[in-house]
DNA sequence: GCGCCAGCTTCCGTTTAGCGGAACGATGGT
DNA sequence: ACCATCGTTCCGCTAAACGGAAGCTGGCGC
């Protein structure tokens, strides 16, 4: 019971890793998930670190299932199953469905990336994405993917509501010291009640280069099932140099008015 | 060895159904995707003819990774997790990577829905695809949807490069009766090899409301893989009374030019 | 060409994880 | 406050997963 773990008869490569059963054909599943060009047996039966037999058979149950596919001889690749799946459930969401409409004004208005998101824990979890036909430069966000609540204009707005004093503020932080990505991100909980609370007054928030060097954002809450309580929040987001923040400011009436479900004149 | 099958015990009311352990699972998670506004543990027992201790332990599974989550109180969706293995999966693919600039050009160009799709079988797979930011209509495709091969433009352009010879034909459509979604799809063997002849011959293919009415399509082969064997093919979708099959026609020389990978000029 | 190597696949006795009927508990409607 | 409904937990039983070892296949070097 000193360094190592009783019960653990040798030292995992990869801990939190030694499952059985359905939990660990699921683990094959979103292994493969992260290797897009395929992965051999082989190589998936060292990640899982599970014996051969055994990876060879879960993934022969997502091939049943349509979630695997094989290219050639033995490379095993997400099966088209899955997208299918993951897409037609993604655009039939209800709150997808109702974003949409806004997301694609405010997207081809700004010509910018704009997100739909809700606040989870301490993050953002992104579950509506547009990119702009003509962006070039691709954000690193993926629809179902996370950030720091602290440090998005949409997680600011939504901790201002979910958060309305310092107290909650203190007990949201808890013990973490709040990870910054970049030199502008907020820190402390005095900072982050001090933001809050600029947001509550202005009815929005921004993300000035806090979350990524040469991203900014602009945040307004989305009621999409309270008419008191946001469900989510919608962001416009503009690379620092082509879109500053000041002009998206500058349109906040516009973006309001559409977020609210009225087009602009 | 009649009308009942040896070794079943009962006929199922749900055939192909009867699954056990991690197949199981699976098949929950399949049912999880086909909910889009979540589903109730008793009806998801119904749905995948499993009790409901058993439907509830394959859920805990599926929550443990990540890939089912729970609204309030017993209403099962399906999890984050999920959608950011297939978006982001998706979004690394190599020959999703690849056909992406030129889908951003095509629609772009044309302001119609775009399309990568390949050829499996009798079917046509949607790999990628690209809305157009003011398209009002959207297409019943999805990423990893099929459609059959012999009543799309893209699966035209596969077949004619996988079918050279009237027998390849036959063979290909074996006993079936090909499907004909509209009045205007090909029906029989000899039609689908004169039309595959005259894509051979000009090198691309059309689609004249033959798939859906209202909707038509042009498709060129793409090159992703080998300089001889199309990978798969690219198509822009029009709605007939907007973008009529003539002027996509016209544009092809731009439509070549840009699935060649030279931005037009 | 030919044998060797690497990696996928199959076998089969062992064991463990899934199974599901029944009982319990929470929820919300009346 | 009662009841109906649906989610959750328990536990003895059994079938399904396990994984070491052997077999197969296709590709590469000699």
């Amino acid at each position: 019971m000193s360094a190592e773990n009783p019960g653990d008869p040798a030292a995992e490569p990869d801990p939190g890793s030694k499952l059985v059963g359905s939990d660990r054909v699921l683990a094959v599943l979103a292994e493969l998930a992260r290797h897009p060009d395929g992965i051999g047996l082989e190589e998936m039966a060292r990640a899982v670190s599970s014996p051969k037999p055994t990876v060879h058979r879960a993934l022969a149950a997502l091939r049943r299932a349509g979630l695997a596919a094989q290219h050639g001889h033995g490379r095993y690749v997400l099966g088209d199953e899955f997208l299918r799946m993951a897409f037609a459930h993604h655009e039939a969401r209800p709150d997808h469905v109702r974003v949409m409409p806004v997301l694609k004004a405010l997207c081809e208005r700004h010509g910018e990336t704009v997100h739909y998101a809700v606040l989870e824990g301490p993050s953002v979890i992104y579950r509506s994405k547009l990119d702009p036909a003509a962006g070039a430069v691709r954000l690193t966000s993926v629809v179902g993917g996370r950030n720091p609540a602290h440090c998005t204009a949409v997680g600011k707005v939504l901790l201002a509501h979910a958060l309305p004093d310092e107290a909650a503020v203190r007990a949201w932080v808890g013990g973490r010291t709040l990870h910054r990505p970049t030199p502008r991100s907020l820190g402390t909980a005095e900072q982050l009640h001090a933001e809050l609370q600029r947001v509550r007054a202005q009815g929005y928030a921004t993300d000035d280069q806090e979350n990524e060097p040469g991203v900014n954002c602009l945040a307004v809450p989305a009621y999409l099932t309270s008419p008191t309580t946001p469900s989510g929040a919608i962001s416009v987001s503009g690379l620092a140099y082509r879109t500053p923040l000041r002009s998206l400011i500058d349109d906040l009436p516009a973006i309001r008015a559409i977020v609210a479900g009225k087009e602009p004149a």
